[in-house]
RNA sequence: GCAGAGAUCGCAUAGCCCGGUAGUGCGGUGGACUUGAAAUCCACUGUCGUAAGACGCGGGGGUUCGAAUCCCUCUCUCUGCGCCA
C-alpha cells in the first residue's frame, strides 16, 4: 500500500507509474476523493466533538450551583449533539475505509529500470548461466519420468485430499530433502538466520502482506478458526516484525526461511501444469530481507546472486528475466524470475522470484526501524527471493540430468547428503 | 480444556475498589551552562490533522452528560490443574 501522503504530495509520480503500466487513473481519483472527503467529515466530527466536550464540562458546574434547570438543558443540548456526532463518525469511518480499500489495490511505484511490455511477452532477458542439455535420446516430460520412475503418486493423493495434491517417494522424496538441506546451508552461510515460521495466520495480519484477491484464489482458509495456511514463507517472515520499530544497528535483518506452502491454484488448468509443476502443496526455501530503504537496491542484487550462486552450484540452464510492467503485479517495485530450460517440455519455466517491494508491505504492516525512544519513524523496505522451491527444482532436475533409460543423475553438489549416491533409481512400488 | 491473575504514551510504573483534563521515572529531541564532555537545569517527546482541535490506557461492543476506571465479549500473557507429540 502506498502512503496517504505521496497522493496528497506526489500524484504525478503515481500517475506517471499508471501511465508506465497502462492502466486508468480511475481509481487515483477515488483515492483523492475520498481522502478529501474523510479530512472535511474528520474536521466536521471534530468541531461537534469538541462543542459536546465544552458544553458537558457545565453540566457538573450546574449541578454543583444548584441550577437544575441549566444542566437539564445542557444534557438536552448534549444529547442531540451525542446524534449528531453518532452519523458524522459512522459517514467520517465510511469514507475511510472506502479510501483504504481502493488504495490497497493500487500498485507499487516501479523502478525505472523495469522493461515496459504489456505481458509476459515484455519480460527481458536479463542474462543466461549453464548450457542447454543435447540428448542422443528424444528427452521425456518430467511427467513421464515421475510416472515410469513411480516416484510420484499423484492419482492416490487425489483420493485422500483432491487433484494436483501428490505423494513424493523414494529416491525423489529423498532427492527433495538433500536440496532443503542444501539449500538452507547455502544461504546460512551467507549470513542468513534459518527460520521456520508458523504455516498459518490470521487475518490481520495476512492482510498486510498480500492482495485483497489472493483470499478468494490463493489461500486455503482454516475453519472454525478463522486462520490461512501460508502461501509461501514469505508471509509470515514478513509480517512477523508487524508493528514494530526494528533498532537500526539490527537491520538488514537477513532470513532464510522453510515451509510447506498451500495455493488454491483457482483456474489453472492445462498441458503445461501437470505433474508435480503446479500443486497445491510444495516446500520452499525462501530468502527474506528487511532492509533500511537506502540498502534495498544492492540487497536486491545481493538476492539474485545468491539464487545464482546456488543454481549454477546444481548445473542447470536458465535464464534470469527482468519481469516488465505489464508482468509485474501490485507488491513488487521491481521483479527478476530465474526461468530453467525444461528439454522435455521444450520451454524455459519459472523456478525463483526474486522481489523489492520496497515500502509497500511495509507501510501496511506498520514496520519501522530507529532507536528505541524515538517516535515518527521511518518506514522499512522488504524483500524476498526464493532460493529453492523443491517440486519445481526436481521437475528442472530430473528433465535436464534425464538418462537414455529414465533414470537422472544426481547433481553433484547433492550426493554427498544422498550418501555418496549419484543416479536416482526407480522406486520398487506404487 | 478448567480455575485464578494480568495487558496503561519506546521501556518501567501509578491511577482502577469509589467514573470527571493519563501522572512519575528511564530513554529520546531541542536549549541553557561548559574550551569540550559529564553532571545539572528548562522545554518538548502517542495517533490523525495545514491548523483549530479531536482521538488514545490489548481489540470490539455496552451503560453514562462523561469510562483507563463499571458491564459484556474476544485476543494474548503469567500461575496452577488437566490433556498431549
Amino acid at each position: 500500500m502506498l502512503d496517504i501522503h505521496m497522493f496528497r504530495d506526489n500524484q504525478a509520480q503515481i500517475r506517471a507509474d499508471h501511465d508506465k503500466r497502462g492502466i486508468s487513473h480511475d481509481k487515483i481519483d477515488e483515492v483523492l476523493k475520498y481522502d478529501k472527503m474523510w479530512l472535511n467529515l474528520q474536521h466536521d466530527t471534530n468541531q461537534l466533538r469538541q462543542k459536546k466536550n465544552i458544553a458537558a464540562r457545565g453540566i457538573s458546574e450546574a449541578k454543583k450551583s444548584g441550577d437544575e434547570a441549566k444542566a437539564q438543558a445542557i444534557l438536552a443540548e448534549v444529547a442531540s449533539l451525542g446524534a449528531e456526532i453518532s452519523r458524522l463518525e459512522a459517514e467520517t469511518q465510511a469514507a475511510k475505509e472506502q479510501r483504504d480499500t481502493i488504495r490497497m489495490s493500487i500498485p507499487n511505484i516501479l523502478h525505472p529500470d523495469v522493461p515496459e511490455g504489456d505481458d509476459e511477452s515484455g519480460n527481458t532477458v536479463h542474462s543466461v548461466y549453464g548450457e542447454k542439455p543435447e540428448f542422443d535420446f528424444e528427452p521425456r516430460t518430467h511427467n513421464e519420468l515421475i510416472e515410469m520412475n513411480k516416484w510420484v503418486d499423484l492419482k492416490r493423493a487425489a483420493k485422500i485430499v483432491g487433484s494436483r495434491f501428490f505423494f513424493l517417494k523414494g529416491d525423489l522424496a529423498r532427492l527433495e530433502l538433500a536440496l532443503q538441506n542444501y539449500a538452507v546451508d547455502f544461504i546460512g552461510n551467507r549470513g542468513y538466520t534459518f527460520v521456520q515460521p508458523p504455516v498459518m495466520m490470521n487475518r490481520q495480519a495476512y492482510e498486510g502482506v498480500t492482495d485483497l484477491g489472493d483470499f478468494e484464489t490463493v489461500m486455503y482458509g482454516i475453519e472454525p478458526d478463522k486462520y490461512y495456511m501460508i502461501a509461501t514463507s514469505e508471509h509470515p517472515l514478513t509480517a512477523m516484525y508487524m508493528g514494530e520499530t526494528i533498532p537500526e544497528d539490527q537491520l538488514p535483518l537477513r532470513i532464510v526461511g522453510v515451509s510447506p506452502c498451500f495455493r488454491r491454484e483457482v483456474g489453472s488448468h492445462g498441458q503445461s501444469d501437470l505433474g508435480i509443476w503446479r500443486v497445491h502443496q510444495f516446500t520452499k526455501i525462501e530468502q527474506i530481507v528487511i532492509a533500511k530503504p537506502d540498502d534495498s537496491w544492492s540487497i536486491h542484487e545481493e538476492l539474485l546472486k545468491n539464487c545464482v550462486d546456488l543454481w549454477n552450484e546444481l548445473g542447470l540452464h536458465y535464464e534470469v528475466v527482468n519481469i516488465c510492467t505489464g508482468d509485474m503485479g501490485t507488491v513488487a517495485a521491481k521483479k527478476y524470475d530465474l526461468e530453467a530450460w525444461l528439454p522435455g517440455a521444450g520451454q524455459y519455466k519459472e523456478i525463483v522470484s526474486c522481489s523489492n517491494c520496497t515500502d509497500y508491505q511495509a507501510n501496511r504492516l506498520q514496520i519501522k526501524y530507529g532507536q528505541p525512544g524515538h517516535a515518527n519513524q521511518p518506514i522499512v523496505h522488504t524483500l524476498n527471493s526464493t532460493a529453492v522451491a523443491t517440486s519445481r527444482a526436481l521437475v528442472a532436475i530430473i528433465e535436464q540430468n534425464q538418462l537414455a533409460d529414465g533414470r537422472v543423475k544426481i547433481p553433484e553438489v547433492l550426493v554427498p547428503l544422498m550418501g555418496g549416491q549419484t543416479i536416482l533409481e526407480p522406486c520398487q512400488w506404487g
